[in-house]
DNA sequence: CAGGTGATTACG
DNA sequence: GTAATCACCTGC
């Protein structure tokens, strides 16, 4: 996925991702009503969302399956393929692998105010190449509280996996 | 390991 | 109104 934010572009190749459902899911921001934060979730597939994180953090979802019928994929990991001098000056510290949710969103740049546009008109695109799906494992999720035995955080075995031409 | 930081929610 | 809860990161 690339962003192209204040004359920056920054490109990162996805290594780790969660994915989080709507009212059934306990765990994802869409398992209450629809609030002027969680709006996003309803879009149509290809709406960003994204939320501040214990008042620090900027979390991007990508919002998957059907208008009105929420659900999302949280960004948690990923390998800097473009544009690390931008990455390592908004981080402040050198970067080649960003894994988290809230260094993702520092990394690409990514705030509130793009929160609702979409990967086909916004400042974040998603292009491939996208990998196999057998380089990709599953596992529980982490950092909730809520539906812990669920198992839909997705991470790829490890980033030698990755197409080559991909990796800095 | 603990603390920062602020929106959102649950309760009256 | 107030209090608790966070899909987290950093530095000790």
């Amino acid at each position: 996925m690339t962003t192209h934010i204040d004359g920056h572009r920054v490109s990162i190749q996805l290594t780790e991702v969660e994915a989080y459902g709507g009212n059934s899911d306990p765990a994802s921001h869409a398992s209450g009503s629809r609030t002027s934060r969680n709006a996003p979730m309803w879009g149509p597939p290809g709406t960003l969302y994204v939320y501040l994180s214990y008042g620090i953090h900027w979390c991007a979802n990508i919002v998957v399956g059907r208008e009105n019928e929420p659900g999302a994929v949280l960004i948690r990991g990923g390998v800097v393929t473009e544009g690390r001098g931008t990455v390592e000056r908004r981080r402040g510290r050198p970067v080649h692998l960003a894994d988290g949710p809230g260094k993702i969103g520092q990394a690409l740049g990514l705030n509130g105010s793009d929160s609702g546009t979409t990967v086909w008109d916004g400042p974040l695109a998603l292009r491939g190449p996208f990998g196999s799906v057998e380089s990709w494992y599953s596992t529980v999720r982490i950092g909730i509280s809520k539906a812990i035995d669920v198992p839909w955080r997705f991470v790829v075995e490890d980033s030698s996996a990755l197409p080559s031409s991909t990796l800095p």
